[in-house]
DNA sequence: CCATCTGATTGACCTAAATCAAGGCGGGAT
DNA sequence: ATCCCGCCTTGATTTAGGTCAATCAGATGG
């Protein structure tokens, strides 16, 4: 089954598709399908030959793997807007884990030869995918600093200086997700943002007019974060 | 400034040496030197040309930007056993960050052009590097759900059964590290850690004798994690 | 042998944030 | 209009885990 536009946007967000050129992208799409998985069906088993990777676009995966002993072991579960057995991929061989459905799941499925192709064939193209992985490697590592190091009123203020684009006029932010996405992003209840969100416009830091955050103060944020 | 021995062991187990074969590393070595920053001192400004990356053996090192209005802002900071600049190594151009010890600091410098030649000469080492990259951020993705959706005591446990070798006849793991680093490693306090472990005791779960933890049911603990 | 130091443990206490519960508000559909 | 139905907010309560502090066991060293 072939991809709707907005499967492709969503797809081109990913990390391993926004290093590719319009053409490149265009070349992977070329060879590239939707599965949809009902609940508990298998995508591939441990030890099948490698053909795809996946990218998971609604749903949830489960890589298990069958211990010696008989019993199941989760490995991994993954939601949309990330890959999976990109490694394998990379290395060819065969799966080393089992792909199920955890609920109902639509994957995009992209040919592994053909992306290990274009990688091989494309030297600057492998360097944009490094680059990429790296910078998206310091991206998590901060975000693992944040959740452990940082209270929940300072990963809000950072995430406000954050969202504050460059060399803005008026300093606000528009908050692009429902509230209670944020929240989840940030490792806090909705009503945990809430409460931030209120204490810190009780200090005439902000001001919240529905999704719209004016930023009054940025220093005095910035000293806070 | 050469490697000494240790150095070179820790250097090698960072996730960008790790794919390499032991000529390859020894290349890259050929091309690395140690430096040592004082508190504050200036390893590369913002605009540089790219000529090095880096791995930090000692110390924190501050990535900041000077943004046009003249304030500075930390983007990063770079601890042991990470490395930093590669992103710009792989695209190569300029520095987009200053680099500073935060305190007296201790890096290896590797060369920025030979790495990159080594990559683009090397298809095969480059799938390997890809391959690392992915389940390295397999491995962050999952550190970062644990954070937010496991409690502490589900942490530890799954900690200890993370380290429990696959097949092992006794089910018991030695701590290879002190408790506070592991305590660290896991997002709670030392004094947490001591009461979980006392709280698992409690329960029969398990045996603690110093370093030495003996998993008495792996099964429950599995259920519990 | 004693002095000291480091890491681990335990207790008392406190704070941040989760949870439970009750409205409020705007947008659709009827 | 009225009724819902998400989404957000706010209040009351609970709890996990951090902080502070005392103690203890081993290690090191004179």
């Amino acid at each position: 089954m072939n991809l709707n536009p907005a499967d492709a946007q969503f797809l081109k967000e990913g990390y391993l598709m926004a290093p590719l050129s319009d053409t490149e992208f265009a070349d992977v799409l070329a060879h590239a399908n939707v599965r949809t998985l009902t609940q508990g069906e298998c995508l591939f088993n441990q030890g099948d030959p490698v053909t795809h990777f996946f990218f998971v676009l609604s749903g949830v995966i489960n890589l298990c793997r069958v211990a010696p002993s008989g019993e199941e072991k989760v490995m991994d579960l993954v939601r949309p807007g990330f890959f999976f057995a990109e490694a394998a991929m990379f290395m060819g061989g065969r799966y080393p884990v089992n792909a199920r459905g955890l609920e109902a799941t639509r994957v995009v499925a992209l040919d592994s030869k053909h992306f290990v192709g274009l990688v091989r064939g494309n030297g600057d193209l492998c360097l944009r995918l490094l680059s990429k992985m790296s910078r998206r490697m310091h991206e998590m590592i901060n975000e693992i600093d944040n959740l452990t190091l940082h209270s929940g009123a300072q990963r809000v203020i950072g995430y406000l200086l954050e969202q504050l684009p460059e060399g803005a006029a008026s300093p606000s932010v528009k908050l692009s997700v429902p509230k209670h996405v944020i929240a989840s992003r940030l490792g806090i209840q909705p009503e945990t943002l809430s409460r931030v969100l209120a204490k810190l416009r009780g200090k005439q830091l902000i001001d919240v007019h529905d999704d719209m955050i004016v930023l009054n103060d940025v220093d005095a944020l910035r000293r806070l974060s």
